[in-house]
Order: C-alpha cells, then sequence, then structure tokens
RNA sequence: GCCCCCGUAGCUCAACGGACAGAGCAACGGACUUCUAAUCCGCAGGUUGCAGGUUCGAUUCCUGCCGGGGGCGCCA
C-alpha cells in the first residue's frame, strides 16, 4: 500500500515537471495480470497524451527515463512498454513492508476503511411474507444483504439491517383461510397455501373461525422459523419492522396527503392515483381501491418515507427479487414525490435462482407447496456451504444450483478449499506448540528470507485485500470478497506444499520469518470469511 | 409490445475500459517415510451469442438483432 502510494505520487510529480497535468483523480497504479509487466503498472501517459498533445509512447519513455534516475523506494527498474504503459519493477522488500502492517493491525484494524464516513445506511433484505418457510433463493439474497452490511461497516458506514414483514392484507388472510380449511379436513382454497407446514399449525391453532386471527397466529410461527433459518446462516437483524405497524397508523393516510399536497394524486374511476408518470414511470398507479383500502404501493411508500424522513437514514438499499421488479420504478417515483433525492435510494435486484435435482429444473412456488425449503438445503450441505455458494456470483446472476452435486460435499463445493487452507495454518500452529517452536517478536524476524514465489503471491493478495474490501464496497458486490478469499486459500495451498515452515531442512531464521507469514495469512483469512459471514475451522 | 438482468472453456462462474480473457469442477498424466493429499504440479480446453459504433485499446461503454430468465394487477 504505501510503496504503491510513493510510485504514483512520483509519477505525478514527474507528470508536472514534464508540463502535463495528471488526471484529476490521481495518477492509479495497477497489478498487471501479467507478471512479465512488473509489479505495478500505469496508463497515464495514455490517458493523458491527448490532452497534453503527446505522444503516448514518448510521454511514457520521458517518466520511464526520469523515474530510472531517481527511483522511488523498493522501485528496481521502470519500462515504458508498447502503446503506452509505464511498468515498475520492485524489489521484494516492498512486500516485507506489508508483513508487519497486517499482523500489526490484526483482523480489527487491517483493511478497515472509512469510504463511508459514518453515513447511515440501511439495508433491508429478505422480507419474504411469513406465509411459508423461506426458499433457497431468500438464503442466496439474505447472504447477500448481510455480507454487503459486514462489508460497509468494515467500510465506516453505518448500518442497519431491516426485515420487513408482511404481517397484514390479503395474504395474510389467504394464510389462515388455509390453516382453518385444514383445521376443518377440508381441502385448502383454490388461492391458498398448500404446503405441509399448514396442516401442522391447523394441529396447533385453537383459535375462532376467523380468518385474520387464524393467519396473524400462522404468520407468527413462521416468522419465528424464519428467524431461526436466518439466524442458522450467520444472519441478524437491528430490526423486524411490521407492516401493520405502518398500515393500522396514520401514516399512510399522512403519506397520501403529502403526495396530494404535492399535486400528485387524483381521484379517478373511484380510486386514489398516483400520477408516477410526471416522475419517470410507465404508468399511473392506485393507492387506494375503490373499496376503500390502501395498496401496498401505498403502504411502501409510508415505509419508506419513515426510513428517509422519520428515522432519518442517509441511504436505503433494498434488496428484491428479481420477480418484484415491477414495483421499482413506483417506488422511486413516489420516494422523489415525497421530496427525497432519489439518488439515496438503491435497489438492487437478485436474480432467480433455480434447482437442477436428479436433471430436473424444479420451479418453486411457496402457494403450490413446491419449493426446495432454505432448510433443506442448511441441512444438506451446512451453513457455510450454502453462504458461499450463495456469495460466488454476483447478484445480477442467475445461478442454477445443481443439489445433486453439491451435495456430495465434493471439490465442488468451493468452501472446502477455503476452510481447509484455514485449517491447515491451524495445524501448523498446533505442530509448533507440540514441538516447543517459539515465533519470536516480529522485530526480529529476519522478513528478507521471504523470496520464495509462493511467499510472495501470499504477501501481494494480502496487500491487495483493502483494494479487493473498497471494491466490493463500491459496486456492492460481496462476491469481489469470496474471489479473493479463493485467490488466498489457493496461494497459501501452494505455500504449505512447496514451503515447509517447521521442517528439519529450514532455517530458524526462515522458520521465523514463515511463521509470522502464516500469522499474516490467517489474519487475511479471519477477515475474509468474517464479511462472508463462513466460519474458519481449526480442523477438519 | 414495453421494462430489468444475463449470454465468456464440456459444467459452474471470474475478470477498476488495459497488455496474451482467468479459476474451480469434470477428462487425461504425474507427486504422499514430511506442518492434514479435502492438497500440489502438468496437459488440454475460447471467433467472450451476432453485426456495427465510440476509443490508442472493448468481455466491459453505445445502437440494433438473436437467445435465455424475470416483470408489466384496484395481488402482496
Amino acid at each position: 500500500m504505501r510503496a504503491r502510494l510513493l510510485i504514483s505520487s512520483a509519477v505525478e510529480a514527474e507528470l508536472r515537471r514534464l508540463g502535463v497535468e495528471p488526471p484529476a483523480g490521481g495518477v492509479r497504479l495497477e497489478r498487471p495480470a501479467n507478471p512479465d509487466h512488473g509489479d505495478w503498472s500505469t496508463n497515464v501517459a495514455l490517458a493523458c497524451a491527448k490532452a497534453a498533445r503527446r505522444a503516448p509512447m514518448e510521454l511514457a519513455s520521458q517518466l520511464a527515463t526520469a523515474l530510472s534516475s531517481t527511483p522511488p523506494a523498493h522501485v528496481r527498474a521502470v519500462e515504458a512498454l508498447r502503446p503506452g504503459f509505464v511498468n515498475f519493477r520492485l524489489s521484494p522488500s516492498w512486500l516485507w513492508e506489508v508483513l508487519p502492517a497486517v499482523v500489526a493491525d490484526r483482523e480489527e484494524s487491517y483493511a478497515r476503511l472509512d469510504l463511508g464516513r459514518g453515513e447511515r445506511v440501511q439495508i433491508e433484505f429478505v422480507s419474504a411474507n411469513p406465509t411459508g418457510p423461506l426458499h433457497v433463493g431468500n438464503g442466496w439474497w439474505g447472504a447477500y444483504g448481510d455480507s454487503l452490511a459486514r462489508v460497509m461497516e468494515r467500510c465506516g458506514y453505518e448500518t442497519t439491517r431491516e426485515y420487513y414483514v408482511n404481517d397484514t392484507g390479503g395474504q395474510i388472510r389467504r394464510l389462515g383461510e388455509s390453516v382453518l380449511a385444514r383445521r376443518r379436513g377440508e381441502p385448502v382454497p383454490e388461492e391458498g397455501y398448500q404446503g405441509a407446514y399448514v396442516r401442522e399449525l391447523a394441529l396447533e391453532y385453537d383459535g375462532t373461525e376467523d380468518a385474520t386471527p387464524a393467519g396473524r397466529f400462522a404468520a407468527e410461527r413462521i416468522l419465528e422459523n424464519i428467524k431461526a433459518t436466518l439466524a442458522s446462516l450467520g444472519i441478524v437483524y437491528d430490526s423486524w419492522y411490521s407492516q401493520a405497524s405502518i398500515e393500522e397508523t396514520g401514516k399512510v393516510g399522512e403519506t397520501i396527503s403529502l403526495l396530494a399536497a404535492a399535486g400528485l394524486v387524483e381521484e379517478r374511476e373511484g380510486a386514489t392515483w398516483l400520477l408516477s408518470t410526471k416522475l419517470g414511470d410507465t404508468r399511473d398507479r392506485v393507492l387506494v381501491k375503490s373499496n376503500g383500502d390502501a395498496t401496498y404501493l401505498a403502504g411502501d411508500l409510508a415505509y419508506h418515507r419513515d426510513k428517509f424522513l422519520v428515522r432519518g437514514f442517509d441511504r436505503v438499499i433494498d434488496v428484491f427479487g428479481a420477480d418484484h421488479h415491477g414495483q421499482v420504478a413506483s417506488l422511486v417515483a413516489g420516494v422523489s414525490a415525497l421530496g427525497v433525492d432519489p439518488g439515496r435510494l438503491e435497489v438492487k435486484l437478485g436474480q432467480m435462482v433455480s434447482l437442477v435435482e436428479g436433471g430436473t429444473t424444479g420451479k418453486m412456488s411457496k402457494r403450490s407447496g413446491n419449493f426446495v425449503a432454505l432448510d433443506e438445503l442448511i441441512a444438506d450441505i451446512g451453513p457455510d456451504a450454502t453462504r458461499l455458494l450463495s456469495l460466488i456470483s454476483g447478484i445480477d446472476q442467475a445461478t442454477t444450483l445443481d443439489l445433486d452435486l453439491v451435495r456430495r460435499q465434493s471439490m465442488e463445493n468451493p468452501v472446502y478449499y477455503v476452510q481447509y487452507a484455514h485449517a491447515r495454518i491451524a495445524s501448523i500452529g498446533r505442530v509448533a506448540t507440540e514441538r516447543g517452536v517459539v515465533r519470536v517478536p516480529l522485530d526480529q524476524a529476519d522478513l528478507s528470507t521471504l523470496v520464495h514465489p509462493r511467499e510472495l503471491e501470499l504477501l501481494r493478495l494480502l496487500d491487495s485485500l483493502p483494494d479487493a474490501l473498497a471494491d466490493a464496497c463500491t459496486t456492492r458486490s460481496p462476491s469481489r470478497i469470496t474471489s479473493w478469499v479463493r485467490d488466498l486459500a489457493g496461494a497459501f495451498h501452494g505455500f504449505y506444499h512447496d514451503c515447509s515452515v517447521l521442517g528439519p531442512d529450514i532455517s530458524d531464521d526462515l522458520s521465523q520469518a514463515r511463521m509470522w507469514l502464516v500469522e499474516a495469512s490467517r489474519v487475511g483469512f479471519a477477515i475474509g470469511l468474517e464479511l462472508l459471514g463462513v466460519n474458519a475451522p481449526e480442523a477438519m
């Protein structure tokens, strides 16, 4: 990190000396994919050439020549290459500085950033209706929302995890009707819920024949199970927000009045409409039906008004399933009609998760009772595997999960690859203890013995964690962390294979340096796995 | 018809607008008297759906097609 800053400021200074204005964001260094291109590289010559009216390659050569004569710390060679890249070759010493930074800060402080500057952000996710168990897709997006919160917290945001509980309205009544029908021993109604859990709830319910209390009873029970399922994945909410608390108070009416005051409401055909077309929506939306009931949108707008204007969140991130895409435009329109900058609302749409089992694709539907419950998957493959699998691909990527493959706990499942690396670290520690080998203080260790490519690769990866984290945060992509952790695991396995830490042929100095490298790696896994919500086992 | 997401190796997926598109799995061939072989190494696998455009440079950005998924209720 520090070496890179030194280089980029040196490049910037040199650009100025050459009469070229550096880019606004400063000189950015990147790590070339091809190791032949050195340790760090910059494209400033290409980027500035046009504005400076210079030939890119010529500018790059001038930079390289000047920087070669007075190289920044750790820099061994500076080269200009082909279209206009400037490449820097460093001595391994820059990586030896990475190790103390990691082990001194430990998992508490290393790669802890302040991108958010304390901005208060609410992340609302899962929010599945309490009318049945969670399905696998809920778990997928749940892991996303929770890990995003972890990432943003580590980047200096103050986050709140919220679950919006749909504990009122038509679907609760339908749930109640289903329970009552089962209790009478009748088939559930056409629009009812068919799942086996309804039968169990019917056995427990001893209230009246009224659908609403029966539905509330069932929904409460189901919500308890949902909480337990999510908790088993390490997902714990700060707040469970009741839809009834919005809709059964005056909040919906107040919100509609505010919209009306803004001139965005119209009575038409006996219903009350939001003129969302004026705000970029494709059509107007009903707020109050002609029978006097408020629509879901009206409640949702009251809810978002509460988020922004009552509770005062600076930013709200809603994680919805892609099947809720249709409500986004009206939500955004409504929020901006309430006077909230719509840039403060981010809606992440989780693409669908489909399952393959025995070669056939299952269509998930709560009403038909035909879906794979998240609980079943967790019971099959465990919470860690469930979380890691769900965080491999981005939220925009529709995924296909082959249950047969995943159940085998085979190499199909990358969680074992990562956890095994961590278990090996713990194992080295145990053996060291057995043999009475004690780590000397870091400042007495000779880190310059770390020159093996495997060792340097580990250090490079540890150095890149803050970048990966920042990237994961700004793009709202926890899956970047998954990639990083898998890379670290690969690097560690290679190191483990080629570089004995405690072997008889290893000098004391090298052994000590490697023990510190192992410790730094442990810190890296601890941070990465914590962000993903995956356990780091001591043994496997 | 309109809106959103996607199309990359046999499969599942990566790749701040960067250099020769990478991993894992599956296939094939190797490596365990050693800190855990749930590992490592090698080999192979590609016209990044198609056609244009912008750019010094496009898997990435823009337009249009083709294909897949999801939406387009006075349901929630």
